[in-house]
DNA sequence: GCACCTTTGAAGTCA
DNA sequence: TGACTTCAAAGGTGC
């Protein structure tokens, strides 16, 4: 069951995830994390020039002028962000981020999340004007925040997220911000207001496409009218909550309280709670289409005669009928879509590569040489992930979306040996993707990177004494390495899904102890005051290798480990 | 226009 | 309980 337990609280799986590991191999990575951190700390200041020159160019005006109704909360929001920026950028080098204060996640390495934002305590001016701010999903919306003029952040920053430009516009912690800002690139033109934008890759100017305002959940063709905002979903309509309750499910009085700033993150990001049953077609109560949603018009099942209805407007069947209404609830990410969503644009970057797939295979390995740390996150990520979804769509079950895909082609009958050996016919041959795929290899690897990486998680996280299989294998070209063995999980960082429920809850139980979440309940009263919106950080400060992710990396976790999920479970009781 | 490719992980199904 | 399947993202590629 995806809902919560009562009195469990974060027992939604995921837990087991969470091994400590010993620290094996653990200084190599941080050798080869520093130099490509600080390659990212070159990329970091001139994306700091950058931002400079953006907010020099971009004049306030700009703001107010395509912005037909000024939104105080993600103008705050993104204030916020700016602040946030600036003292982390100050006090890089104050050690900010140090130091796990949860036992049972001595990788994570979690701010003191009774302290004000910061372990160490001090805060510098910067911080402290950062501090000051509202957090937009606590206050009320407030011209204050909107005019602040303490903001050194020009307006146009207002619905432009990153602050700086990523290479590729998307955000380099996008999923860990928000899964809806990445395509508000500063400097261009809000696409809501513009009749053209650039195409980011042929520069030609183009009508933006509605899938540009839900850029990970496309909208319905007909709800795309009635979006009032790019981020419009995301943003208050009328004076109303961000995110209002569903039925069932959050019952906070305030129910921006009711989440945190990831909380509010990833629901901003994907999941709506509105993406209920009520809804049927993903429409927000004020008639806009939430991102969450992916419109069974758009997304459905064409082999069956879904077209034909939606074409000619005759329903052959009403069970037909009523499974298109059914919104399509996508599957939380997991660890890895997490990851790959980050770092996608960075490899898209670095190399020349442009097919997902060559770019796939680049950041399969590049999460193989991850350090457990950063595996930790990502996977802490996907498991509050899974938990808010589950949250927000207590019905929704994996196996819902079964079928909403075309059926790929798995002829490839369950990989008898022979033909795990050789490629399937009408499989892509791998091959093309070496070249590149060398080319741009993980920085962190620069000399082999299956080598002076952890062999694999599985492999580093489990257990000191990997399988050299796995070693070898990923020292083999890529274009041999199908699944190794099949889908061999980590055993000694095990996945939640499989047991779901009460595996979950038992392994939750039996990390009880040190599982940071338990504590959370004393403290998510006060940490609701004051959660940091790691969202606020600017895409330039995020860069995965760069100490700045790091710290943004840590602080975000620390934000989820405050996420009140006593409230949140309670609710959905 | 759409399935495929490619990755890992979660979750579902089935024996 | 293990094996297997499907889907999640992404965008170029090929039919």
């Amino acid at each position: 069951m995806p809902q919560l337990n009562g009195g469990g609280g974060d027992d939604l799986g995921a837990n087991d995830e969470l091994i400590s590991f010993k620290d094996e191999g653990e200084q190599e990575e941080k050798i080869s994390e520093n130099v490509s951190s600080e390659r990212d700390l070159d990329e970091v200041k001139s994306s700091l020039v950058n931002e400079s020159e953006n907010n020099s160019s971009s004049s306030d005006s700009e703001q107010t002028d395509w912005r037909p109704r000024p939104r105080p909360e993600l103008e705050s929001y993104e204030k916020q962000r700016e602040y946030f920026a600036e003292a982390l950028r100050r006090q890089q080098d104050g050690g900010f981020f140090k130091g796990p204060t949860y036992a049972g996640y001595p990788f994570l390495m979690i701010p003191d999340i009774t302290n004000p934002y910061l372990s160490n305590g001090s805060l510098s001016p910067s911080t402290r004007t950062y501090l000051q701010m509202k957090w937009p999903l606590l206050d009320v919306p407030g011209t204050a925040a909107l005019k602040d003029s303490r903001s050194p952040t020009p307006g146009h920053l207002s619905n432009k997220v990153p602050v700086v430009q990523h290479p590729h516009h998307v955000h380099p912690l996008t999923p860990l911000i928000t899964y809806s800002n990445e395509h508000f690139s500063p400097g261009t033109p809000p696409s809501h207001l513009s009749p053209e934008i650039l195409d980011p890759k042929t520069g030609i100017p183009r009508t933006p496409h509605p899938s540009e305002l839900s850029p990970y959940y496309p909208l319905s063709p007909g709800a795309v009218g009635q979006i009032p905002h790019p981020l419009g979903w995301l943003v208050p309509q009328h004076g109303q909550h961000m995110y209002s309750i569903p039925p069932g499910g959050f019952r906070h009085p305030y129910p921006a309280l009711a989440m945190n700033a990831s909380m509010s993150s990833l629901v901003s990001s994907r999941f709506s709670p509105h993406m209920v049953p009520h809804h049927p077609h993903g429409l927000h109560q004020t008639g806009i289409p939430h991102p969450a949603i992916v419109s069974p018009v758009i997304k459905q099942e064409p082999s069956g005669d879904n077209a034909s209805n939606s074409t000619h407007g005759k329903p052959s069947v009403p069970v037909k009928k009523e499974e298109e209404r059914k919104p399509h609830i996508k599957k939380p990410l997991n660890a890895f879509m997490l990851y790959m969503k980050e770092m996608r644009a960075k490899v898209v970057a670095e190399c020349t590569l442009k097919e997902s797939a060559a770019i796939n295979q680049i950041l399969g390995r590049r999460w193989h040489s991850l350090s457990r740390e950063e595996q930790a996150k990502y996977y802490e990520l996907a498991r509050k992930e899974r938990q808010l979804h589950s949250q927000l769509y207590p019905g929704w079950s994996a196996r819902d979306n079964y079928g909403k895909r075309k059926k790929r082609k798995r002829d490839n009958k369950p990989d008898s040996p022979q033909e795990s050996n050789f490629m399937p016919q009408h499989k892509k041959q791998c091959v093309p993707y070496l070249p590149s795929e060398k080319m741009c290899d993980s920085p962190t690897s620069s000399h082999g990177s299956m080598l002076d990486s952890p062999a694999t998680p599985s492999a580093a996280l489990a257990s000191p004494a990997a399988p050299a299989a796995t070693h070898s294998e990923q020292a083999q070209p890529l274009s041999l390495t199908t699944k190794p063995e099949g889908r061999t999980h980590h055993p000694h960082f095990p996945l939640p899904g499989k047991a779901s429920g009460s595996s979950s809850t038992s392994s939750s139980s039996s990390s009880s102890t040190s599982h940071p979440n338990i504590s959370l309940h004393s403290q998510s009263a006060a940490l609701l005051s004051r959660p940091i919106p790691f969202s606020t950080l600017p895409a330039s400060l995020l860069s995965p290798s760069s100490p700045f992710h790091q710290a943004a990396l840590h602080s975000h976790h620390a934000l989820l480990q405050t996420q009140p999920l006593s409230l949140v479970t309670k609710s959905v009781e």
